[in-house]
DNA sequence: TATGGAAATGAAAATCATTTTCATTTGTGC
DNA sequence: GCACAAATGAAAATGATTTTCATTTCCATA
């Protein structure tokens, strides 16, 4: 049944915690192990079912996966020149908890980004 | 330039103010519109743009468009039934400004969602 | 050590939402 | 009426994800 293939698993966390199936795929490929692209699904598929990574969705709808516990991090991207910064979102947790519970909402995660122009734009 | 086609918007009103590209267009056909599936694409679009609607995620990533007021607010959706409570952010607001300030960054916006399972589900 | 079946694998095809292309139609000002 | 821009939509392209199905790998047991 547990098809949480370790290959899949260890490269997610390589990849700082944070892809999609296809970047998995591709991050393998080049490292060149010997993978098909439906075991990566299927491996994912089975550690969101077993609660091992999380799943999300990125702004144009593609599954991304995240490693579960892993100390998620916000976003600050340049509009310009596509530049990131990760930031740390205290202050965005504990309002998004807040009001969660205001509502009676529970098992509750969140996103939040932040763009605009750098000071080099 | 507006090629926010009037019958697409009242569909998604007489839907509900809420409902995928597919459905709107569907809605629309047996209701006995003739309209093109490209068209209903490129009315929603059109209708984000000029923030008419909002466009959120469905679980499986489909797109979903949702009227909206002026004011600009955020989302505590649920992962079950997809109902959505509109939420005030001050807090949030404050946040982005000044972390965008303190990297430099101007001409700045920010997205931010919750999402849980509400009290029903 | 064979062997039989269950589980895992992956290539290729299928699916499905969405976007693009492009030829046609519609609308508007002159 | 005429020219030209904008709108339309059918069909093809795209891209992520799932399904199918034949093959391979495991593993327990004879």
């Amino acid at each position: 049944m547990s098809r949480s293939n370790p290959r899949v698993l260890s490269t997610l966390e390589r990849a700082g915690g944070f892809a999609s199936a296809q970047e998995i795929y591709r991050l393998m490929q080049r490292e060149g192990e010997s993978i098909g692209l439906t075991t990566v699904y299927r491996a994912l598929q089975s550690l969101v079912n077993d609660k091992i990574v999380d799943l999300l969705r990125r702004e144009d709808g593609e599954a991304i996966y995240r490693l579960c516990g892993e100390a998620h991090h916000h976003h600050l991207v340049c509009k310009g020149c596509g530049d990131t910064v990760e930031i740390e979102g205290g202050a965005i947790e504990k309002w998004a908890k807040a009001i969660a519970e205001e509502h009676g909402f529970r098992d509750v995660g969140h996103t939040a980004e932040i763009f605009g122009l750098c000071a080099k734009c």
